[in-house]
Formats: structure tokens, sequence, C-alpha cells
DNA sequence: GAACATGCTTGTATCGCTACAAAGAATCGT
DNA sequence: ACGATTCTTTGTAGCGATACAAGCATGTTC
């Protein structure tokens, strides 16, 4: 591997000023910088980062972790993530965690230790006890819950007014069954994000009379197939649905297959909404009516907190949350 | 921060020892081992892995450089990968390079510098030219190409194979005018993806004396408005169209939501085939008949070259390409 | 009991880069 | 012409970890 000093030698200055050009730092002659970036490139050179990132202390990379990439969710956010951090001078990375609670952590505790500035966490399940953990020195954004109280900086969406959106909206379009897929009640200290939904799903029913029975309400990863199968289950204990709010788009997609396989027309039959309003929800067949949180903002939240993090603009007792607004996006799935 | 000597001085022993420790080296007396975690634990020490880069020589991340990770075809791959990296004591992490030409190589210089044992690159466009900025000694594995011919371990798909499937299919369900979206054909010596599936379909459609006019061949971006913009377009122009192949899923999602607001039935009145089989199409309506390559296999050779490559088990003249298998997955939206 | 093997621990010397400070060269005003 | 000012270049000293080899206790052997 080359080295600055080959360089340096090679160009007959010292290891300090190939630095100096590299960094484009004022006050070297043209003429060296010259035979210095010839002598570079001559020589294949290229910085090594470990030691630049030993020296400076920081390294320019901001880590996103997600518990699943494989998610248009993720993919989406990641996308409007790494533009902004480009645009503040940073670059992002995505590392998976997997959903699994014991690799978020993981994930914490090594981005700690790995390159980067900073972390912006995009958690499934994590406990007020965590905030312990999370605690400390290294800047860190946590993404998309609503419940967590910990000592951080948060990027939260409105939860539970988006689910009685959609609850509203479903018995707005006449639906007198309705019922939730991947919703779920968690105990109160790990508020995840279904658990959010479902309260605010569950509350808008209620509110207007409309709260049937718990069972109603069908838990399911946030997958194709986890929504179809929670929706083949459904229409088979409950056949006389006919409005399902899914607690994300997947699910709804996953949900709206099953409809078909089952002959079930949507909207005629069953009404249907979402929750995320990715790019897809607008190209299915039926096109799918969702919540629709302001990613764009979320995104710039995210990535501003962090940086002003990372360049120390904030204390260390100065902490905020950003709730992202949400708005339903009326599409042809629940159009009846 | 709180360094190594610090948690050494805090035990009582010196820094080697708590090295040692953390490297799992044999011939640590367990009370030593044992006073040394307390130590580390009670400090919140974590270690530095700039230095420990800079010391080493190696980092035990890969990065997968893609050109968009909102992209369903990216998420499910990188999902694979990261799985694939973890069973060979690799991380993985992602990276976006925009489509744009210049911002993957500049990926490809990039992760030279940064702290990544190797490099997984999804090129979209990539000269035969850019042979040689790949050139190296950095471990670098090509994937998804198969015209590039520089000296690199490529993973590839049959391209023309799949096209070919598709091309053969549409006609043998009865498909007198097709057409392709997200085709082109571009200069020789930049072979994409595009293209490839492009000569593959045409080709096959020329051997069962089906060709009809370039016209059919209709670029597109590989985005949902792509190919909702394109199967418009083509509807306009070719209102007699009765089968279409979509160079990925992702245009065959956009082009059946076009299809559906022109009022056309898929596949009763328009068959389509996309490419890929990512996990969504299983799950639109109607299902997506789709060209589907061993993801699989893919992820595992990739892992297996580019692991191969960093461990030094190839030599620097030892280059090899797998080829991905693909077959052809029929589902609704040709089922007629 | 001398010689030697084994287990455990520790200095020392870098890995490649850059902050810092200071030295040398060139330019300027008066 | 001389000090003051500015521009340009360069030693020096680490950042924090680990490879290496050497050191010091023990235990083992004959």
């Amino acid at each position: 591997m080359t080295t600055m000093q080959d360089v340096a030698r090679h160009a007959g200055v010292s290891a300090m000023t190939v630095s100096n050009v590299i960094n484009d730092h004022p006050h070297v002659r043209e003429a060296t910088r010259q035979r210095v970036l010839a002598a570079i490139a001559e020589l294949g050179y290229h910085v090594n980062t470990a030691a630049r990132t030993l020296r400076q202390g920081r390294t320019g990379v901001i880590c996103l972790a997600v518990p699943e990439i494989d998610r248009p969710y993720f993919g989406h956010l990641a996308s409007l993530l790494i533009d902004r951090a480009a645009d503040r001078g940073f670059e992002l990375v995505v590392e998976q965690t997997a959903a699994r609670r014991d690799r978020e952590l993981d994930a914490i505790s090594r981005s700690r230790l790995r390159n980067y500035d900073g972390l912006i966490l995009s958690a499934v399940q994590l406990h007020d006890d965590d905030a312990m953990l999370l605690r400390g020195d290294f800047p860190t954004v946590l993404l998309g819950e609503r419940g967590f109280t910990g000592p951080l900086d948060r990027v939260v969406m409105a939860n539970e007014v988006g689910a009685a959106l959609a609850a509203g909206h479903l018995l707005d379009r006449g639906c007198r069954r309705v019922a939730m897929l991947g919703g779920y009640h968690s105990a109160i200290d790990a508020i995840d994000v279904s658990t959010l939904r479902t309260r605010g799903f569950e509350d808008a029913l209620r509110v207007r009379g409309a709260l049937q029975d718990a069972a109603s309400v069908r838990s399911s990863d946030f997958s194709f197939e986890g929504g179809h199968r929670a929706m083949t289950e459904l229409l088979r204990d409950a056949p006389d649905v006919d409005g399902v709010f899914c607690s994300t788009d997947v699910v709804a997609i996953g949900a709206i297959r099953a409809l078909a396989d089952a002959g079930r027309r949507v909207p005629h039959d069953v009404a249907v909404v979402g929750f995320d309003d990715v790019p897809l929800a607008a190209f299915t067949t039926p096109s799918l009516t969702t919540i629709s949180p302001d990613h764009a903002a979320m995104a710039d939240a995210a990535i501003g907190m962090i940086v002003d993090r990372i360049e120390g603009a904030r204390g260390a007792e100065d902490f905020r949350t950003v709730v992202g607004e949400v708005v339903l996006v009326p599409r042809e799935s629940s159009a009846r």
C-alpha cells in the first residue's frame, strides 16, 4: 500500500505538504500542488481513512440501522436520508439489525465502536430500560417510535392520529364490520409501532361506538406473506368483514391479495387502508388508500438533529422530539 | 473517550493484557480476565475501531454499493447478502451510488480508502474502460452485469436467456403484438442490463419470426412511474399491443397500473411479464409472471468470491464469473 | 538442584495520518 | 535597508490499538 510518505518522497516534498494538498489547505503554491497531485495520480495513492479517522476522531459517515432492509418503507426512508445527509456533507450507510431486539442493541453498541459519527436507529422494539444503553455521548437519533421516553433525540410519527384517520375513513365509507391486521397489544413498557397504531385505531372506533370485539385485531409480521396469512385467517373467522386497516402498506398489499384469492372484491366487498404511503402504494391495482407520513420532513429532521449533535450544536441535556405529520391519501382500495 | 490504557490502569494490568482479553487470546488467567472485563463494563469501554483497523489493516466490513437503495430488487439482494456475509463472519453495509456513472466510480475509489475489506458493486453503467479503475488489489465483485469483460470477479444473470424465455412465453400464450418496456439499445462498449434483456427479447422474437418494428421497444427508468409512463405512451402509439415484457418487475407493476388506468384488463387484453421475481411479484393483483433469477445462489456466489479474495484464497490473475440461472415463473399476469 | 518447558504478562515499536507550532522564504511599507 | 507581514513548507508528536518478542513466574523433569 502506498502511503503519504511515498507520495511525499516521489514529489520531493514533506508528508505534511501532501496532507495540505489533499485537504485543500490554503497556502500551498500552485506549482507544488500540481507536483503533489501528479505524484498521487502516478502512484495511485488513496488516503487511508483508518489513519485519518484515528487522528481526526471523526469519519464523516452516519449509520442508518434498520430492522429489515428488504421492506419498501425502509428503502424509501434510506433513500431520503442519504440525500439529506449528502447535503450536509455526510455519507450515510445502511446496516440491518434484523428486527431482533438483541441485534438492535448490538447495532447500537457496535456503532459506538465503528467508524460512524452518528447513528440513526429505526427501532422496532426498544424498552425504556434501553435508554440507559443509548444514553451517553454518542450522537443518536431514534426514528419512528412514539411511546419510548428515554432521554434521546427522536423523530416520530403521529401513529395514533394516523390510525384514527384510517378508522374514521373506513366508517365514513360505510364499513360496518371493520378489522385491523398487523395490530398488537403490547405491554406498557415496550411500545412499538403496532401497538400505537392499534391503540389509535381502537380508540377512534370506540369514540364512534363502532368498536366490536378484540378478536378483529390480528397480529401479523410486516411482510406480504404476513398480511396474506392474517387476512386469510380473518376471513375464516369473520367472513362479514367489510373494512380492514393494515398497520403497513406491505401488510395491506398481502391482504388485498388474500381477498382476491378468496374472491372478494376491493373495495366493493372490503375496503382496505394501509399506512406508510410507500411509492408502491400509488401503483398497485387497486391503488392503496393509506396514511401518508411526511417522509421528507422526517428525513430532514433526522439528519438535521444528528448533524447538529455531531457538530456539537446542542447540549448534552437538550433532547428534542419531532413529530411527523400524517395525512390520509384516499385511493381506490377504499373508494366505495 | 475511554481508551484501553484507562481500562488497563483501572484493572491494574497492562494495555496488552486488556487487548488479549478482548481478542480472546489464550494464556490469560481467569481471574485476570474477570478483572479486566469488570473494568471494561465499569468504564463503559468500547474498542476504537479506527485504531484497530489501522493496526490490523482489516475491518471485517464489506460494502455493497447499489445505484438506488429504494428499489425492491436491491433491498431483496441486500438482505440476502447481509445474511451470507454474516455467515462468513463479515458485516455488510449498503451504500448508494445514485445510478449516475460518476458516482459509481466514486464509490469504487472511495471504497478503497474507506474502511471496507471488499466491495460488491451492483453497477448499472460501466464501460470496459473502467476495468482499469477497478483492477488492482482491492477485492471487488461486480454484480448483475453480463457484457462487461474486464478482469474482475463477477456474478451475473442470464439476462438474455431470461428475456428470451419471457418472449417465448408471451408468444406461447397467443400474443401477436408484443412489446418491451424498459428496453434500450446501447453502444457496444456500455452494455447494461436493459440492453442485454432487450437483445435477448428481440433475438427470441426474431427466431420465431415475430419481430415487428423496433418502435415496440420503449425505454423507461426502473421505477413505477417510468413503467407507467412508458406503458401509457405505448398504448397511444400501438393500441393493439397484447403482450408486454418489462425489463424489471417494478416497471411491470407501473405498466399494469397504466393498463388499468386505460381500461385494459391484464391478462385478458394484455399479458405482462416482468424480470427479477422480487417478493412483491407474488402478491400483486394480478400476480406477476416474471423471470426469476436464483437470487440465493447469486448471493452465495458473491459473498463466497469476495471473502475468498479478502482472505487471499485466490491469486491475482484468477478471476471468475458465476452465472445465475433464471427460470420463468408463470403467474396471473400472463394466464390467458 | 540445575535445566527446561509452560503459563501468564508486559515493553516496545509501529500502523498512516494530521494538529500544532515554528521555521524559512518572499513581499511590503516606510 | 530593515523590520513587519504574509505566504509556504516542514519537524514533531501523538491518535489508540496490536504484533512481536522478551520477561518473569511457576511447574516439570531427570
